[in-house]
DNA sequence: TAGATTGTTAATCGATTAACAATC
DNA sequence: TAGATTGTTAATCGATTAACAATC
């Protein structure tokens, strides 16, 4: 690790990478330069060697670069290898697509139980995972300390959600639920998945104008 | 209409403007300058004023902006006024989760169906939008003209599932495969939502380092 | 060794912020 | 009218791209 501010633009094509070379590597190939590299992601070799800079040295003179290696060390960057802990917090229909669709494991997470205020889902399990009463989380969270909470739940409560979360020591917040959400409290970090933003930006590229 | 050129950064701010007009509006408030909007959303007023000069002028000298106004402008701006038509193809979990939850309408988009291989969807309704055959895309598309295809089927089939839409017509692609589509043809514009790049852009700011 | 490709420094480009005349 | 705030031009800042010496 050497850069102490590297620039969210930079962490935002992080993961791009490592699924670029997830699949190199899945596909057999053991080396690859930055300029090739670049062609397939449709960026400049530049980009790709001085994102990698913010980092460290992971490449070769007159080689490139070994593809797994760099996997890895990417994987590593972006704590894939850490087994963060997560809960799903909110088990309506969204919050259990993503249990029964999403693989946690391969971002390198562990994903240990979800948690709803439903009498029907409380006792069940979604994809092998427990749902359990929202009033244990004060029981839960010290006992097990997940890093991540994914905040499925409605609107109306998803401020007070991620408070009494972040006060049982919750720090990451992965938010579906559209509201952005605050805290003053030092490194609790919330990142916003926006689906009606996104629709939005692709009504604007459809619009005829 | 002003610029030809808006930057994606622009694009992207719109929707957040536009959330942030829509609730003051809810609020019953009336006008707003610049640097109060600026100040609730944490951007610099500078910021605001350049990004709404790409399109006009929307403001009074020494009023600031009509909320209301503002908001309709930058909803038609958005196209949240042109009733695009949307269709789900594929009612997986993920799929219906999106039916069930996502209020299409509020973005301005009509769902018109879904779309799925399974028996036991087909037929069925899902949120009062029916689940038709896959193999009816062929005359249900050319019929409905739907403006965007939510894709929400699996990886594997994902790019050829979009070649077979955009052969039919569909223009705009809202991607939930995590697979990155491409097509030579003109006017084709995907939006990818990727769960994992986003979670792992979140692994990596609460990684200890 | 010669060719290829890195990591890094310098140049360019674009986006954000500041300043201010125009004007409601 | 005086104060406030816009739209726009200029200045600054940061990110991307190009160039190249170092070296595998």
């Amino acid at each position: 690790m050497k850069k102490q501010n590297v620039s969210d633009a930079v962490i935002r094509r992080l993961p791009r990478y490592y699924r670029y070379l997830h699949d190199l590597h899945r596909k057999g190939i053991v080396r690859i330069s930055s300029s090739s590299l670049g062609e397939k992601m449709g960026i400049t070799a530049s980009q790709i060697r001085q994102d990698l800079s913010c980092f460290g040295e992971f490449g070769q003179q007159g080689y490139g670069y070994n593809v797994e290696e760099l996997r890895a060390e990417i994987g590593h960057i972006l704590g894939v290898d850490r087994q963060h802990r997560v809960i799903v917090v909110g088990a309506g229909n969204l919050g259990r697509a993503l249990i029964n669709n999403f693989r946690f494991h391969d971002s390198g997470f562990l994903l240990e139980a979800a948690f709803d205020v439903s009498p029907n889902l409380i006792g069940t399990e979604v994809g092998g995972v427990p749902v359990l009463n929202m009033t244990e989380l004060e029981r839960f969270i010290p006992e097990h300390r997940p890093d991540v909470a994914v905040l499925t739940v409605p609107q109306a409560v998803a401020q007070s959600t991620a408070n009494r979360l972040i006060d049982l020591g919750v720090r990451g917040f992965w938010n579906f639920t559209n509201v952005e959400l605050t805290s003053t409290v030092e490194n609790v970090r919330f990142e916003d998945v926006h689906f009606a933003d996104s629709l939005l930006t692709l009504s604007y590229r459809i619009t005829a104008r």
